[in-house]
This record gives structure tokens, sequence and C-alpha cells, in this order.
DNA sequence: AAACAAATACCCCAAAAAGGGTATTGGTAA
DNA sequence: TTACCAATACCCTTTTTGGGGTATTTGTTT
């Protein structure tokens, strides 16, 4: 029996899943969670096998949930889902420790079928990305973003400019444009339009 | 009995939905659609009363796809899921015909009850976005994006700059401006980061 | 053929972003 | 206390974007 947790802040996915994967035989769905803070709540008192984790949640995002999961929970394994085919979060993911990462537009059977891999220890990757190059990196290297990093890009997300930003948060426009440059560096991105588009992909829009 | 077509390209969605809608005594879903042309294909040949319809699909996206449907199936009702809380959506919608746009954070309960009044003919707007104003608006502008304008924002949000997209698509970077700029004015945005975010919602990224 | 919408192209100027840095201070963990 | 990271702040220059237009051509529909 693999006990499963389904951390989604969309409610009609979690049920559909919910109701999906309680009719395998070998499954049972023990907890959800609308958000990543609310996961770290529910995993104090609920043991599971695989978290069933959606990048794309509010407050706290997917991949910093899973990463603060894979420290206190190393046995847990995480299998993340996204809308999004991109290659930005399959490297973070996996430094984060994720054991796989699947594309929402796959179908049941591979749902189940995925479940069941990272719950035998395997690391899983989405067809789609199996052709994606590693980036040659250093290993200190974190996608993880800070507090501040976190608002500024909300801000940017919300197509404020950076003397709009500093004018709001009562910081210097020139630091607002720093941190700008310090998240495209940190996450490799080449400007402002890639930066919404990771935004999008972190669930950090209409926030 | 109140038919039911799924449109989504989020397979796990539709089966989740699909197998908690099955599962109300008055519901059936007949059909499915992975996207907006699809969906237009599945309708030839199958009735339905009400059209779950996810805005974020490729190829045809919800406003346009809803649009067509309007004209062709009058009497169908369509249902609008999104993940976003926006009002462009809200007022794009209204516009092309949608009877209710309710957001994925709601549950199975509120989706039922929306099937059920948009299928007595009612107008809904989910809760969350009771509060946005009306804009006052020429009646005969329009959301739906020509194939030219779809390309620009789809090579934009990929991160190019305009001189970059006009060397790609052998235009001038003047012209890839222009239509920059008339995407903002016919969308009222007030930036490219908002246009990323409305290409987000469409579901264009990563196309 | 006429009308209209889409596509194309350009100009001007100001503001913002990008790309290259530099540096100091504050907060936290070891 | 020390070390390290995050936050803050600034400079310079170039490129791009935004806001205000202008105009012509092409394609489609009536």
């Amino acid at each position: 029996m693999i006990n499963i947790i389904i951390a989604d802040d969309h409610r009609i996915f979690i049920d559909g899943v919910k109701s999906l994967l309680d009719s395998q035989p070998d499954m049972k769905v023990v907890a959800i969670a609308l958000n990543g803070n609310e996961l770290l709540q529910v995993m104090k008192g609920t043991k599971a096998d695989v978290i069933l984790m959606d990048i794309n949640m509010p407050e706290l995002n997917g991949i910093n949930a899973t990463a603060l999961i894979k420290k206190q929970y190393p046995e847990t394994k995480v299998l993340v889902l996204s809308m999004y085919k991109t290659k930005e979060f399959s490297t973070a993911l996996l430094h984060a420790g994720a054991s796989g990462y699947l594309l929402k537009n796959t179908g049941l059977n591979e749902l189940v079928n995925a479940i069941k891999m990272v719950h035998e220890g395997k690391k899983l990757l989405d067809d789609q990305l199996s052709t994606i190059k590693e980036k040659p990196r250093d290993e200190s290297e974190k996608y993880t973003l800070s507090k501040r990093e976190t608002e500024i890009i909300k801000l940017l997300a919300q197509g404020l400019t950076a003397p709009e930003i500093g004018e709001k948060i009562f910081i210097s426009h020139y630091t607002v444009e720093t941190h700008r440059k310090n998240l495209l560096n940190k996450l490799q991105l080449k400007n402002t339009a890639e930066l919404i588009k990771y935004a999008a992909h972190l669930g950090l829009l209409d926030e």
C-alpha cells in the first residue's frame, strides 16, 4: 500500500486525482494540502510514502517545499507535477531532491506507474524532457529564492517597473534592478520576460 | 441528465473531473477534448449541454474557442475554468459568450452547482471576481487575437526582443514593436510583463 | 470594386532594462 | 567572534521598451 499526499492549490484537481488514485488497489491518499506550508504542517501528523507535488503553489512554491521536505523527511519520495515543460525546473527539482517530474498532460496510467516507480526508489523524468542536456553546474548553486527575491519577482510579474517597485517597498530603484539582475543570473534567465514566465511556473502570478 | 464535454489539455485533470462528474446522478461526461480545435471536431458528432472549458489550451485558446462555439452552437452553455483570477478574462469571456467563469481552486460541490446553474441559463461569476468593476467599453471591441498577434505574443513570451523577433520571422523590428503596442492597447495591458502574464493565462508559454 | 481589418513600416523622444561592474551594511549561523 | 549570505546602494553605457504618433500595402469580405 502506497500512502500518498497530494499538494496542489487546485481543489478540483485534488478531488479528481484523489478519486482516481483511491480506486487503485495499492494506493491510498492519506492527506491533501493546498500549499507548501500546509503540506509541511500536514506531514507532521501524517506519514506518507509519496508526495504528489504541484510545482505551482502559493506561499511556498514546489521547489522550495521539495527542498525542505527532503531535508526533514529524506525517505519520502516527491513526485512533482507541472503544467510546463521547462528545463529550468527539471534541473532545479533534481537539485532540490525530487524523485520525479511529470507533466500534467500525462494520463492516469502514467501517473500510477510514476508513483510506483518513485516509490521503488527510481528517478523519473517525463519522457518529453529526456533530451534535455544537463548543464555543467557548480554543485553549490541554488535555485531557492530568498524572501526578498520572491517579493521582487512577484512585483515584476505584476508589471511594475523597477522605479515603481522601489517606491512601493521603500528601497532604491538601483536595489530593485540589482535584485532583478541577481535573479536573472541565479536562474540563468536572459531577461524580464523569462523571469515573468518563471514566475508563472511558480504560481506567483496574481499574488 | 446534463451532457458535458470537458476540454482541457491536462489529461490528469480530465480523467479526475470525469470520474467525479460521472458519479453525479444527473450528469454524464459524453466526450473530452485536449484543445480547442479538437473540441470543435468533437462537437460535430456529439451533443452537449455544457462545455467545461479550460481557458489555457494550446492551438485554439479558450477565449477564441468560446466565441466560435457560441456562434455555431448558441444553445450550448460554456463554463470556463481558469487557474487565474484576472479581470481581463472575465470581461473577455463574457464578451465571447461564456455563461460562467470559475477558478480551478474551487471544490467539487461548487463545480457541480455551477454546471447546474449555467445549464439552467444563469450567468455565473466566481465569487472571488464579484467585485470587479465592469469597464466602460465600446461593444465593438474584440479580445480575439489575429494569427500574427498570437505569433508575436508567443515569441515575446519566449523572451525574444523585438529585434530578435524581426530577424527570426523576417520583418522589421519596427513592425514587431507596432504589434506589441497594438497588443498592449487591444488587451489594455500596460507593458510586456503584463503581456507575458496574459500569454501564461492563454497557455501560450512554452510553445 | 469598395470597405475594412490585418500587416507592414517608420519617426521622435523619454524611460526603463540590460550588462558590466563596484561597494557597504545587516542578519544569521557556526 | 567570524564567516557568509542577503540586502542595499551606486556608477557607466548600450539596448530595448513605451508612448506618442504617422503612413502604405495586402488580404479578405461584401
